[in-house]
DNA sequence: TTGTACGCGTTATCAT
DNA sequence: ATGATAACGCGTACAA
């Protein structure tokens, strides 16, 4: 068209206050240019991380995105993943790849390019960008047992409710089983904000038979746990060992630095959302990516030798 | 219909694996389920609370919550509000007050149901629900002053780049101009991780003439201005003050109370969902709800007497 | 280049 | 109670 009706429909346009109806758009193309993501929560750094990478290359391709929480609840995420898909959307992201048996199905028969987060398998409903959360549990239990630390424990949600944090767990109790033949403690802590559950899990601590280093979910969780076990009168490193996860903002600034498991997050958001822009235009991208984590050797354990 | 008709498309639809299409009903009745969210960002647990709480109301109320992040730019808040009109959602929430003309243009000729959440206005678009920063910066200011402190800092971010960060200085400043006739001088701090701004927001102070408090935008950020101070061999609240603001979750495991300014977040969330589900249904709220905030004294500065 | 007709899946209305 | 039909606003395809 010429340039001049260009110009005069545009200002038509906009002396109409005219605004392009996306529904009616989604509906005469038969999909929506939203993208559906559901994560467990916007209170943890990691997710914050996640959606920070991935939501920038999303609006730069023109797409909206839908979050939804689902607070680590299976049959929540149906639900709300379900309605999600009433929206059809061009894409639907996940976190992690215990979903339900239902929603795997759904999704498989809707055919709905779906990216699964911060967890892999073998068998993703379409495809999964993320890391081993075991491989990673064994990793930093076996640094931290190399150390020295013989009896162990793991604070964090109870058994069952993060699958991360089991598989993760499940590492750990590999690594110390291996090194020293010990068991590792688990212990389960209530909801509530990450450093007030750290500090209860301190607190939920036996006075005999006291670990002599503790995991926990988190850094912030480590910090809280880190501030009762000074509280308690006891050291850290010499009296107990304090291990963090995932390398967030807060240790940047603490006066120790903290033995943690640096999480590529902003990375697996990118990766992700790049490789599901290349699903959802019919190029076959890898199906499944796990990331590196890397390894903060910090003052909150001892040094090695 | 009978209920034997009803069980029959129920379990029709089940087989067929039908799912309503959004696009397509919000096309019919011409608004959509959708209620639009704009925020700053996802990493300030400010927003991640007041998100919590207004969500929670929505979901119960059968709508989806679209969100997006404006970085605090006034002008990518306008562009993705705008999208966002797109869709015809049934409401929209904006983060603060200040919004630019043209966006808040049109929204009153779109006649969107607005709610404006975090700060107040005698003008709000549709409805607001919020703090006073001013006055929480004044009666913040004023409690410090009277503790005995002259030469006072704010450490946040650059001047006109967070709007409530701005009013909140005003009311500082205005205390410290009424109580000592002093100045309050400004410390702007680049973009970055907030326990990192405010470490480098104290390692920017001058060596001569150092304030004798340090205000911070957030928590967190006082949190990690402390340490800094700290490892520079001054301490807490003798050579200097810490004041923080929000009262987040960190404060509550560390070993010194901080002295901060708690505001209602989960509230503010609650209220503001409450009062525009009212405003979309027709019955007219409160057009501006001002929630008080609560002082905080704590152990970051000098006792009273 | 411009115009016209049809379909997307739902709701609403009207007739049966 | 049920069936038929017209919007809703946009994309698309075909005709002028």
């Amino acid at each position: 068209m010429s340039e001049a009706t260009r110009r005069k429909v545009l200002a038509a346009a906009q002396a109409l206050n005219y605004v392009p109806n996306s529904n009616a758009r989604a509906l005469a193309v038969a999909n929506s240019s939203i993208i559906g993501i559901s994560v467990p929560n916007l209170f943890n750094d990691v997710f914050a991380d996640i959606l920070l990478g991935m939501r920038r290359t999303f609006e730069h391709a023109g797409y909206s995105t839908l979050v939804q929480t689902t607070d680590y609840d299976p049959a929540r995420e149906e639900r709300l993943t379900e309605q999600l898909l009433a929206w059809r959307p061009a894409a639907v992201i996940l976190t992690g790849i215990d979903q339900t048996p239902t929603l795997c199905a759904r999704l498989q028969a809707d055919r709905v390019p779906t990216l699964q987060v911060w967890d892999v398998t073998d068998t993703p409903i379409g495809i999964c960008v993320g890391l081993d959360h075991y491989q990673a549990g064994a990793d930093l239990g076996l640094y931290v047992a190399n150390l020295g630390y013989k009896r162990a424990a793991f604070v964090g949600a109870p058994q069952g409710t993060d699958p991360r944090a089991d598989r993760r767990f499940a590492g750990l109790v590999t690594a110390f089983e291996t090194v020293h033949r010990t068991t590792v403690q688990r212990i389960a802590v209530e909801q509530g904000n990450s450093y007030a559950m750290g500090q209860s899990g301190i607190n939920a601590l036996q006075k005999t038979d006291r670990p002599d280093v503790v995991f926990f979910l988190n850094d912030n969780m480590a910090f809280g746990g880190m501030m009762a076990v000074e509280r308690m009168g006891l050291s850290v490193p010499q009296d107990i060992g304090i291990v963090g996860f995932n390398d967030l903002d807060l240790t940047s600034v603490l006066p120790r630095t903290m033995t943690t498991m640096a999480t590529p997050r902003r990375q697996m958001g990118l990766t992700g959302a790049r490789n599901l822009l290349g699903l959802i235009h019919g190029v076959r991208p890898e199906p499944v990516t796990c990331l590196p984590c890397k390894l903060v050797p910090g003052q909150t354990t001892r040094q090695i030798g």
